[in-house]
DNA sequence: ATAGTTAGTCAGATAGGCTGACTATATTGA
DNA sequence: TCAATATAGTCAGCCTATCTGACTAACTAT
């Protein structure tokens, strides 16, 4: 260990730091458990695909334009994800250029997981500071999203 | 547009994308603001070497350890920063092995102007959703923290 | 005087993005 | 009706942020 680690002047917590810390604690917890669980080929990187993934199928395109990807990027997740077998890449009937990708039946069962053991991991958070406090914190953290979105310049 | 993103059944809103919405919207944005300042070759990663960098120069091992990187990761960064003029490394006076990372008049200017960046975005922030409600927050995810780090398991 | 530990380096891998250039198919407007 | 344009997706290649493993130099305790 080095002399005293006499951090800066203010080593505020910026309120960036407060949002990043509690987050990443918790998505790794979050995919430890899932690796446990037996889906161990799932990273956090692919959950930008089961979040927008819409029951009749979603288009690549589609998929990359909401979650903020390049088709490229997208397509390489999915191809991923299909290859484990948690999605199908299936072609679009009305547009020969276009392919949908569906869950298949193991990409619902790890999605019900995942957010079972969320909803799980967050119920034993609100035993610990209180169910209320938690419920305010969700609010809080929705107004505040809507706040940074809507600032100026 | 595909037709319509009827999305999942609950798409609820994890605690987990509550916490990344903002996190991923606020350090965009203050990037972003640095660049704009003539910071840009400062990248996110780059902040958990001044994050932890103590005054009298701290030891690449240190920093590292601290920040749960692994050295070769640390000393990339730092000589990234090196190049870019904003830490130099020097010989450890008392230990031969080691190299003591510090800030130069630069590294220091980027970090104020970090910090003041941070500061008054949140103060815009404050004036949005609210002053004591954002106080709240910061108080409810320093706890949150806390309870997911002790979580058992 | 070593044996073991610690600080940092070198080489190489992987994941998660990106841009640019391309093909195939659709749409639209003269 | 067809040429021009737009859209869906692919191929190739790049960059960044990590990691692991193997190594050298130096320090520390017997």
């Amino acid at each position: 260990m080095s002399p005293s680690p006499s951090s800066f002047p203010e080593q505020a917590r910026t309120l960036g730091a407060l949002l990043r810390l509690p987050y990443h604690r918790l998505s790794k917890r979050l995919y430890a458990e899932m690796a446990a669980s037996g889906f161990g080929e799932i990273r956090p990187s692919h959950s930008v695909v089961f979040r927008h993934l819409s029951p009749e199928g979603s288009r690549l395109t589609d998929l990359a334009e909401v979650s903020g990807l390049t088709k490229q990027s997208m397509a390489y997740l999915v191809e991923y994800l299909a290859k484990h077998d948690y999605v199908t890449v299936a072609a679009d009937p009305v547009d020969r250029r276009a392919k949908r990708v569906l869950l298949t039946k193991r990409g619902h069962v790890f999605m019900k997981a995942l957010l079972a053991a969320s909803s799980r991991l967050e119920d034993e958070l609100g035993k610990k500071i209180g169910r209320t406090k938690l419920q305010n914190l969700r609010t809080a953290l929705a107004d505040l999203d809507e706040a940074i979105m809507t600032l100026p310049k």
